[in-house]
DNA sequence: TCGCAAGTGGAGGGAAATCCTTCGCTTTTC
DNA sequence: GAAAAGCGAAGGATTTCCCTCCACTTGCGA
C-alpha cells in the first residue's frame, strides 16, 4: 500500500495478495497472534516468503489493517453512491463489511497496535477516526430520517459487524456462513427503526440438525 | 457428576469446580485446544491438581459439556416455572444461556467430541438430543402464540447463543460484557415477532470511542 | 531464446510453550 | 495428632513457532 508494490515481479504480487488474503482470515479466526507460519501454509505459500515481504508480525498486520480500512472506505462511497438514503446506504455498507471479514480492525480499532500512533504519525489512527466519523454522520442522517434506532453508535456497529463475522471453530466454513447470514438479518432487524412485519419469516436458509452433522463432516 | 464427586474431599471439590468453571470461560475463548497449564494456572491451581482430577483433556472437555448441560436443563426447569408463556420463558432462557458461557457445547452439538456416541453409549448425544427437542417444543409453543418468527430452529438459538456470549479479544472482560448485552436485545429483538416501538432506543449503555480506549486500558 | 536478477521453498537452530510425571510438603478429617 | 488425601512446583520430553540461510526456480527484458 504504502510500499512500492507495483514495481514488483508479477508472481510477486501475487503472492503478497494472497498472504494478505490468508491472513485476513486467520486472524479473524485466531486473533493477530496466529502463527505466521500457518497463514503461510494455507497461503501455498513458503514460509521464507512471508518473512520476505513482511519483515515481522507488526508489519504484517499492519498491512492488513490499512488494505482492511481502503476496503470499507471503498464500500462507503459506493453505498452512498448507490443509496440516497442513508439508512439503506447504512445497511449496504454493513452487509459489505460483514463480508470482508474484517478482523485486524480490531486492534485498530482498540489503538493497540503496537508501533503506530507514536512514531509514523498514526496514520492508522487518523485514518481510523475519519472512518469511524463518516459512519458517524450516516448514523445521525439515518436517525434524522427515522430509519434507524436511536443509541446506535459507530462503535456499536463496528465492533458488532466484527463479531458478527467471526466464525466459530468446529462448524466449518458453509454452516457459519449460513449462521452469519442469518445474525446479519437479525443484526439489521434489530438496528432498523421500522417495525418488523411479525408474520415475516427470516429470510434465509432454516437449519436443522442435520445440516449441522452433515457440514460437520464436509468440513473435516 | 457420573463420577463419585460426592466423597472428595472439601477443598478438592472446591478446586475441581473452580478448574471446571474456568475451563468453561477458556474453552469459549480459545476453544477446546487451549492450554491445560493456562487454565490451571488461571484456576489458581497446580497443573498436577488438573491432570489428578482429569487425566486428559478430554476428559475435562467432556466433563465441563456435561455440566454445560445439567445448567441448561436446570435453566430450563426454572425459566418454564416462572414464566407461563412461552416466549417469555424462552426469552429468559436465552438470556441465561447466554450468562452460562456455554462454549464447549458446540464440539457437542457438532457430536465431534471423540470418545462419546461410539462406545460410552452416547450420554452426550442422547442428553444433546433431549435439549433440542425440549426446546423446539418451547419454539413451537411460542410460535403458536404468535410471539416468535417463524422459521428459527433450536440449532439456530444454541448457535446463535454461544456465538453472541464468545468474548472478542483484545477489548477486555468490560466492554464485552457491554457488547454482549447490547447484541443479546437485537438477537431477542430479532426473534420476538411483536412489532417493535420503532422510537424506543435500545435499552443499554451507549458505547463510545472513549469508552473503548479507557476499557482498553483497564483490560491491560 | 537466453541470461540473470528477482523470487521461491524448505531445512534447521534456537527459544518458548505445552504436555505430563514424579515427589516432597500441606491440609483435612477422624 | 496421625494417617490419608490432596497439593504445587520442578523438570524432562515433545512439539510448536520464530526467523535465517541457501541452493534451486521463474519471470521478463534484451
Amino acid at each position: 500500500m504504502t510500499e512500492n508494490t507495483a514495481q514488483l515481479r508479477a508472481d510477486a504480487r501475487r503472492n503478497r495478495e494472497q498472504i494478505i488474503s490468508t491472513a485476513r482470515e486467520v486472524f479473524l479466526e485466531q486473533g493477530t497472534h496466529a502463527s505466521l507460519e500457518e497463514i503461510a501454509r494455507r497461503a501455498g505459500v513458503g514460509i521464507a516468503t512471508l518473512y520476505r515481504r513482511f519483515p515481522d508480525r507488526h508489519t504484517l498486520v499492519r498491512q492488513v489493517a490499512l488494505e482492511n480500512m481502503a476496503l470499507v472506505r471503498a464500500e462507503m462511497d459506493r453505498a452512498t453512491a448507490e443509496h440516497p438514503d442513508a439508512w439503506g446506504a447504512l445497511a449496504q455498507l454493513i452487509r459489505r463489511m460483514v463480508d470482508l471479514r474484517l478482523g485486524v480492525f480490531m486492534p485498530v480499532l482498540a489503538q493497540s497496535l503496537e508501533g503506530d500512533l507514536r512514531g509514523e504519525g498514526g496514520t492508522l489512527k487518523v485514518r481510523r477516526n475519519e472512518l469511524l466519523e463518516r459512519m458517524g454522520a450516516l448514523i445521525r442522517a439515518a436517525q434524522q430520517d427515522g430509519q434507524l434506532r436511536e443509541g446506535v453508535t459507530p462503535i456499536d456497529i463496528m465492533l458488532g459487524t466484527i463479531k458478527l463475522s467471526r466464525p466459530l471453530p468446529v462448524i466449518g466454513a458453509e454452516l457459519n456462513e449460513l449462521l452469519i447470514a442469518q445474525q446479519l438479518e437479525l443484526f439489521l432487524g434489530g438496528l432498523h427503526a421500522v417495525a418488523l412485519d411479525a408474520a415475516e419469516p427470516l429470510d434465509r436458509q432454516r437449519l436443522t440438525l442435520d445440516d449441522l452433522d452433515r457440514y460437520l463432516k464436509a468440513a473435516e
